[in-house]
RNA sequence: GCGCCAUUAGCUCAACGGAUAGAGCAUCUGACUACGGAUCAGAAGGUUGGGGGUUCGAAUCCCUCAUGGCGCACCA
C-alpha cells in the first residue's frame, strides 16, 4: 500500500527507526553494558523502546518547499540517545525510507532533516479523497471521547454586546467548531447573569429614564437605556402608575428581557449559536420537593469536602490551598450569597450534566477570577489541571483608545456589523490567538476595503466555483482521474498543503486556537491563485480536453471544498460568486 | 506593592524548541486580445524591547530589567 499521508509515512518510519534502535542495541550491547553502570544513560532492554516512541515521529511540513513535503527530525532526537551521529543516522534511514511505496525521494539535509517527497501519484490522489469526503474532510477524532462544556460571552443582561463581547463571541464559537469537528462532544453555553444587584440598577436606570430623571447613583448611562425605557414604557403604558416597588421590578424585567432577546439576535445574526442559554435565576430557584436551591446544596458540597469555614459570620471558600491569593466569601454576613456561591452552583452543575471538562472564556479584566475558578473545581474534589480550563482574552482596542461599558463609549457588535459586515468581522478577529492584544483601524473598518485577508480567501473560493462553472459549459468533467499527471511544483504545493487540513483543524481544537484555521485558508488560498496563474482546468482554443485538465477539476473542486470547510469552522461564508 | 498577559518589518499580525523569522497593507518594478487582475512574478524592509542562561538548535523555555494593557471586594 502506498503512503498517501503524514500518517501513513510516520507509522512507517517508526517501524523503520524501532528496528534501527534494535539492531544497533544488539550490536553494541555488550559495549553498552559498561558504562550504562556509571551514568545515568542506564538503559535496560525495556527502556531502549521507550528511547522514542511513536507519537515522537512527527512529520512537520516544511516552510520551505525546497526542503519536500515533508521533514523529519527523528534523527537528531535519536542520535543523542544512541550516541551517534544525526547526519549518519538519518542517511541510514533515509535509505530505508526512499523504497517505501508512494515515497519518491528521502534526502538528508542541514544538521539531520530528513527531507521526504512523495511521488505525484501518491501525492494527488488525496484530490479524490477530499471531494469523496466533502464536508467531512478536516474532521478528525483526536478530541474522541471528550465531554467538553464551553462557556463564553456571559455578558450582563444589563447592555447591548460591544466590542470585547465581539472577540469572545467570533472566538469561542470557532473553538466550539473545531472541537467538535475534532469529535468533541461539546455544549456551548452563555450564562445568564439575570440575578444579583446589576439587575436591579439596571431597572432602576430604566424606570429613571421613563420618567425622564438623570440616571441614578451607580446605575447605567447610555442611549440605549433611553431606548430600552421607551419600549418598557410602549409594552407597559401605566408603568409609572404603579408603586414604587411595582414598577421597578416591572422596568427590571421588561428590561431584561427585551434586552436578552436583542442579545441573542446580535449573536444568531453574527453566526454565533449556542448550544445552552442558563440563566442565573435558576441556581436560587427552591426545589418544591426539599426546600434548597442549587446554590444551597452547592455550598454543602463544598463544605462536605472540607474546604469551607465560617468567620465573622460570613461562610468562606479556602481557596488560598488552591493558589488564591486570599480566601472567598461565598455566603455574606447578611445570609446573601455572593456571585462566586452562583459560580460554584453552575460549575458543579456542569458537572452533574455529564461535563468532564470545563472550559471558560474570559476577558482579560476577568483575569483575577482564574485562581477562584480553579479553587472551585479543587475544592470540589475535581483535578484544577485537568477538569477546568480558563481561557484568557486579550482586550480588543480601536484607535489605541480602549473601550469601556462603564464609560458610555460603547461600540456594539451591531453597529461594527454594519460596519464591515459579519464575514469581515468575524474573520478579522478569528485571525490572531486570544492572548494577544489586538487593534482594529477604524478606517480600516469603514472602507469595506479588501486590505482584510477574508476577501482574498473568499475570492479563491468564488474562483474555485467559476472554474468549475466554465468547466461545465467547456465540456470539462471529472470523468477521469490520472493523479500521477499532477506534477506541476504548484500543483504539489497544492495537494501538500490541503493534506494539512485534519491536522490543522486538530491542533485548532486541541490549543483552542481558531486562528490557525484562518492562517491556514490564506495559505491554501494563495497557493491555489499561484496553480490557477500557471495550470489551465480548461484547455485553449482547439486544445483537446484531456485527462490532466479532468484531473485539475478534481483539484480545483478539492481546493474549493477545504476553503468552504475552514471558512465554516470560522462562521464565514464562502461565497459562489463576489 | 503583588499577580496575569503582551512587546517580532513603517502599520496590523503569524510562526505546536527546528533549516534563510513569514503574510497582508503601505512603497517600488514588472505581467492580460487565455478558465474572474479582488490575481500573479519580483524588489525593498528585522540585532524578534535590553541583558544573562539552558542545548545539537531559542522569537519560542528559565532568570532579570524596561515599556504597555489588565486585575487585586462580605460588587457582579
Amino acid at each position: 500500500m502506498a503512503v498517501v499521508n503524514p500518517d501513513q509515512l510516520a507509522d512507517q518510519l517508526y517501524a523503520i527507526v524501532t528496528r534501527m534502535v534494535e539492531r544497533r542495541c544488539a550490536e553494541q550491547g555488550p559495549a553498552e553494558q559498561g558504562p550504562a553502570e556509571q551514568g545515568p544513560v542506564e538503559q535496560g532492554a525495556g527502556e531502549r523502546q521507550q528511547i522514542l516512541t511513536r507519537s515522537d515521529i512527527r512529520l512537520d511540513r516544511p516552510k520551505n518547499r525546497d526542503h519536500g513535503d515533508w521533514a523529519s527530525n527523528a534523527a537528531m532526537r535519536l542520535a543523542k540517545p544512541l550516541g551517534v551521529n544525526p547526519r549518519e543516522l538519518a542517511e541510514e534511514i533515509a535509505l530505508e525510507a526512499e523504497r517505501l511505496d508512494g515515497v519518491a525521494s528521502a534526502e538528508v539535509a542541514g544538521p539531520g532533516f530528513i527531507n521526504f517527497r512523495l511521488d505525484a501519484a501518491a501525492a494527488g490522489a488525496l484530490a479524490k479523497t477530499i471531494v469523496d469526503a466533502g464536508d467531512s474532510y478536516g474532521s478528525n477524532v483526536s478530541q474522541a471521547g471528550r465531554t467538553i462544556n464551553l462557556e463564553f460571552v456571559s455578558a450582563n443582561p444589563t447592555g447591548p454586546l460591544h466590542i470585547g463581547h465581539t472577540r469572545w463571541a467570533a472566538l469561542g464559537d470557532s473553538i466550539a467548531r473545531v472541537l467538535k469537528a475534532s469529535g468533541a462532544q461539546l455544549a456551548s453555553e452563555y450564562y445568564i447573569n439575570d440575578a444579583g444587584s446589576q439587575m436591579d440598577k439596571f431597572g432602576a436606570s430604566i424606570l429613571a429614564a421613563a420618567k425622564g430623571e438623570p440616571t441614578p447613583e451607580g446605575g447605567y448611562p447610555g442611549q440605549y437605556i433611553a431606548d430600552l425605557a421607551t419600549a418598557v414604557l410602549e409594552r407597559e403604558p401605566g408603568l409609572l402608575s404603579l408603586s414604587d416597588e411595582d414598577a421597578l421590578a416591572r422596568a427590571r424585567e421588561l428590561g431584561y428581557e427585551l434586552q436578552l432577546a436583542e442579545i441573542r439576535q446580535a449573536l444568531k445574526d453574527f453566526n454565533v449559536e449556542f448550544d445552552v442559554w442558563f440563566s442565573e435565576r435558576s441556581l436560587h430557584e427552591p426545589d418544591p420537593s426539599t426546600g434548597s436551591s442549587l446554590v444551597d446544596d452547592a455550598v454543602g458540597r463544598l463544605r462536605a469536602q472540607g474546604h469551607v469555614f465560617d468567620e465573622d459570620g460570613a461562610v468562606w471558600v479556602r481557596t488560598t490551598d488552591f493558589g488564591d491569593d486570599k480566601d472567598r466569601v461565598i455566603r455574606r454576613s447578611n445570609g446573601v450569597y455572593t456571585y462566586f456561591a452562583s459560580d460554584a452552583a453552575y460549575y458543579l452543575n456542569k458537572t452533574d450534566r455529564g461535563f468532564e471538562h470545563k472550559v471558560y472564556l474570559l476577558g482579560a479584566d476577568h483575569h483575577g477570577y482564574v485562581h477562584r475558578l480553579r479553587a472551585l473545581a479543587g475544592a470540589a474534589g475535581d483535578d484544577p489541571d485537568r477538569d477546568i480550563e480558563v481561557l484568557i482574552g486579550q482586550l480588543v482596542s480601536i484607535n489605541g483608545a480602549r473601550l469601556s461599558k462603564r464609560a458610555g463609549n460603547i461600540i456594539e457588535l451591531t453597529d461594527l456589523q454594519k460596519w464591515l459586515g459579519t464575514d469581515a468581522l468575524r474573520y478579522s478577529l478569528s485571525r490572531s490567538p486570544a492572548d494577544s492584544p489586538l487593534t482594529l483601524d477604524p478606517d480600516l473598518l469603514r472602507s469595506h476595503s479588501n486590505d482584510n485577508p477574508v476577501y482574498y480567501v473568499q475570492y479563491a473560493h468564488a474562483r474555485t466555483r467559476s472554474v468549475a462553472r466554465n468547466a461545465e459549459a467547456a465540456g470539462v468533467t471529472r470523468s477521469a482521474f490520472a493523479p500521477e499527471l499532477l506534477t506541476h511544483e504548484t500543483e504539489s504545493a497544492l495537494l501538500g498543503a490541503l493534506q494539512e487540513f485534519p491536522r490543522v483543524v486538530a491542533t485548532a481544537a486541541q490549543l483552542r486556537e481558531p486562528h490557525r484555521v484562518a492562517r491556514y485558508v490564506e495559505e491554501v488560498a494563495g497557493l491555489y491563485h499561484k496553480w490557477y496563474d500557471s495550470c489551465r482546468v480548461i484547455p485553449l482554443g482547439e486544445e483537446p480536453i484531456t485527462d490532466l485538465h479532468r484531473t485539475r477539476l478534481w483539484l480545483n473542486d478539492a481546493t474549493g471544498q477545504v476553503i468552504r470547510n475552514g471558512l465554516g469552522l470560522l462562521g464565514v461564508s464562502a461565497p459562489d460568486r463576489m
